[in-house]
DNA sequence: CGGGATCATTAAAACGTTTCAATTATATTT
DNA sequence: AAATATAATTGAAACGTTTTAATGATCCCG
């Protein structure tokens, strides 16, 4: 592998010369610049990236941390402390940060913050990407920050974007739950539902409460009451959702549609309503939310709420790199609006 | 941001010895040790692994290069070209990876290799990240390499390992296609199913080759021929398997079971059939492949194959730190067995 | 043709580590 | 107590870059 020197020597100049050449200096004449960048090409030189950043201080990385959060109890991926984002959540957008940041010349390093029940927010340090000083600025895909964790990034004293997640002092892109839940309430008010169940994700979930509110609101505006209806809470996993729908079955509710926090929930409940032989929708509507792979190709196809990640993803790597270059701007808040999309499952009554 | 120097000036010793107390030596005395490990922790010194990595050479970091296949015609993310591996499949893996890979000490440096329908495979470079020593070994989960390409990843002269394809000079981690596609049509036969239908990938698909080839091996043992059977090929999409469960059902065969190369493609047939107001399984069975999120959430439950792809990323993350350590070690060949999964989708006749 | 300007190039320091030969401190033996 | 062996520490070079002050060319104009 060739160094800076070899290159100099085979072409005849100071090491210098052949690093202002490759960084575009102006002040080189035509002749030697051509000369240099023919031996770079010949000897197939790539400058070391490594040595660079020793001493630009520029790393042209930049830092990826999601957060996992494994329950003590089963080990399995259905238990989550502070489950904002489920699983799926970062890989949907990963593409597309990859994709923005390489465009802009950085590349990405990933890594993951195991968060175990029994954990102290205080005694998780980050992981070894974060630390010295190999990025110039992190994309926290980890969902809401304790006090501890904010007051460990803020130490790094390198640009953060919070994706997913709101923040007070980082910028942040996230989507709007409790707007996506009204929508969606409403919609299926409109359709002429009164008799509605809920079911939410699991008590621990931040998102899971604010799409209740949202959906409170919608009600009220009909004149409901959230406490007059079923809800459930449930795991974020289809036999969570079936399971939910069967207790409300068993508690002799009989919604004319189930309103759920997750496409998988509503899988879940399909599966149990199908089971009771209710037709989807002429008997029962199901609403999703998430709009993913599921969504889509399930028979009924589910009307659910899209959350366009994939914008998500391409913001939160652009706002990191414009604060890199701009280190004092305002703080960025950017606020993904959620969509209904109308399918299958969801009729009048 | 504290350097070595700043450690060793507090600590009333030499930045080699700083040094040797952070890397493990022997020689020094635990008086020195302790003081230094405290001056350490007191001033929050994380070594900096960039000016490290310049003069040891190890750098801790492991890259992983997926490849993307854009279509130029559509620019959606249904048009491949080899498309041997589906857009989830490294999502899939990806955690596994970096679990393991940081258990191990590494860090992870993604990227994605676009592939433009246009593009000679001579014309497209490695991503950044493989190039300039700034990785020790590469995890390429971008498919079928090409002859091209395989001699760039040669060149960098460091260890790599192929995961989801095969290799004559790289340690490789791959499914079994035909092995999986043959136990689950033999399962299908088994169950008296004659009259059956098949919808592949992409004609450009190394893996549907191989899945036909394993489906055309099972018919043989049971007397029938892949020739007598109707077989579409198709898009990897839920709308691509629609079409051709479509195509099969206008050119009037009214086959028992349907067998699939991929989950999505299952669910697309499927929603075509119900549409056709056919019971699964009782008028028809249907398979799947590949055992997601899809296939255990769907009604009915998809009977699949599943390809364990946990397994896959786990695996190629150790073979790599393996083979870093032992450069010579003669090539590791890993066919993790698929597993047929019965669900409900598919019955006896 | 001499003398400033301007342009092009170089040499050396710096970035933050590790490593190893050389040095100094300490223990052991006679 | 001197001589030797061993343990602990240091100083400086090296890793591969960029950067800047200094030097060396080249040009233009009177």
């Amino acid at each position: 592998m060739p160094t800076i020197k070899d290159v100099a020597k085979r072409a005849g100049v100071s090491t210098g010369t052949v690093s202002m050449v490759l960084n575009g200096s102006i002040s080189v004449k035509m002749e030697t610049r051509y000369r240099v960048l023919e031996v770079v090409k010949e000897m197939g030189y790539v400058p070391n990236q490594y040595a660079r950043s020793l001493v630009t201080h520029k790393k042209n990385v930049i830092g990826v941390i999601r957060q996992k959060h494994l329950s003590l109890s089963d080990g399995t991926r259905s238990g989550y402390r502070f489950d904002e984002v489920p699983d799926t959540y970062l890989s949907d957008m990963l593409d597309d940060i990859v994709h923005e940041l390489s465009a802009q010349g950085y590349s990405l390093l990933l890594d993951t913050a195991a968060w175990t029940q029994g954990d102290d927010a205080h005694s998780v340090p980050l992981p070894a990407i974060a630390q010295a000083g190999r990025i110039d600025g992190l994309i926290w895909a980890g969902g809401f920050l304790t006090d501890a964790q904010k007051e460990q990034l803020q130490q790094l004293s390198i640009p953060v974007v919070t994706v997913g997640s709101r923040s007070d002092v980082f910028d942040f892109v996230d989507t709007d739950p409790e707007e996506g839940m009204y929508l969606m309430t409403r919609h299926i008010l409109s359709q002429g539902h009164r008799q509605i169940a809920c079911i939410l994700g699991p008590a621990t979930s931040q998102t899971s409460a604010r799409k209740q509110r949202g959906m409170e609101r919608a009600l009220l505006e009909y004149g409901l009451n959230l406490a007059d209806i079923p809800v459930r809470q449930s795991s974020y996993s289809g036999l969570g959702g079936y399971h939910a729908m069967q207790r409300i079955w068993e508690s002799n509710s009989r919604p004319t549609a189930v309103i759920t926090a997750l496409d998988i929930l509503a899988a879940g409940a399909m599966r149990f309503l199908q089971e009771m032989h209710l037709r989807i929708p002429q008997d029962i509507s199901v609403a999703g939310y998430e709009d993913g792979l599921l969504a889509e190709n399930m028979t009924p196809a589910l009307t659910t709420v899209c959350t366009h990640k994939e914008k998500l993803g391409l913001n939160a790597a652009r706002i990191l790199t414009h604060r890199i270059e701009h280190p004092t701007a305002q703080q960025v808040k950017l606020i993904i609006p959620p969509q209904i999309i109308v399918r299958q499952s969801v009729q009048p009554i």
